[in-house]
DNA sequence: GCTTACCGTTAGTGATTACTTACCGACAGC
DNA sequence: GCTGTCGGTAAGTAATCACTAACGGTAAGC
C-alpha cells in the first residue's frame, strides 16, 4: 500500500493551499468561488487544487462547465493515522525511557 | 491562546525536517547524531532544528557541550487536536448536505 | 451558428527557501 | 593553560516554488 504521506505533507506546507482546505471545511466549491478573496490569480488557484488533488487531499467534480472540489476523506483518514501513529510510538518509547532508570 | 499551526504546518512541509522528526521518535538526540546518515551538512541541521524549535515541534536542552532534541508534546498536541477539530467538522457539514436533499 | 462563462495548462519570471562555507563561542579532557 | 569536540550564526549562492499573463478547450445560453 503506498501512501501519499510526503506529497501530503508538502502540500499542507503552503498557506494558500491550507486556505483553500479551509474554505472546502463547509462542503464542495468550484474554483472560481475559491478563487475569490484571494490574494493570488485563478490560475494560481488551479495550480494549487492540481497539488492538493494529487496529494488526495481533494477531489473534483465536473458539473456543466464548472468543476467542483472538495475535501477527499481518503487522504484525510490517512494522514489522521499516521499522525496518532507517530504520536503513540513517540509516548511509548518515552515512557520506555522513563522505566529504564 | 496563540497557536503556531501556520508555522507548524510550513515547518512540516519539508522533507529534511520530517526526516529529523522521524528520528526523533525513539528519543532524544543530539545534534551530531541528527546529522549523521543526512544528504546535508550540519549548519543545515541546526537551521532546520531553529525551525522545528520555533514551530514548537522540537524542544532542546544543553548536556555538557551537546544539545539534545526531542519532540515537544505541546506542538503535537495542538496539531493533533486541530486536526481531529478540522476533519469532525468537514463530516458534520457533510452529513448537513445530505440531509439537506 | 455566435457569445459568454468557467477553468486547465504552459512559459517565463520573481520571490522564497534550503544549502554550503567560514567563522565563533562554550565546554571537556588533558 | 592548550586542544579537540560540539554546535549555533551569518553571508552568499543555488534551487525550489509560487505567481502572472497568455492561450485554448468545453459547456451553457441565446
Amino acid at each position: 500500500m503506498i501512501t501519499y504521506r510526503q506529497q501530503q505533507l508538502d502540500a499542507l506546507g503552503d498557506v494558500t493551499r491550507r486556505t483553500l482546505l479551509e474554505k472546502l471545511r463547509s462542503g464542495a466549491l468550484p474554483v472560481g468561488e475559491l478563487a475569490k478573496n484571494l490574494p493570488v490569480s485563478r490560475p494560481a488557484v488551479s495550480q494549487h487544487l492540481r497539488v492538493l488533488k494529487q496529494a488526495r487531499l481533494v477531489q473534483d467534480e465536473a458539473v456543466g462547465t464548472r468543476r467542483y472540489y472538495k475535501l477527499d476523506p481518503r487522504g484525510f483518514a490517512a494522514l489522521r493515522s499516521y499522525l496518532d501513529r507517530f504520536w503513540s510510538e513517540a509516548l511509548e518509547a518515552f515512557k520506555a525511557k522513563v522505566e529504564e532508570e
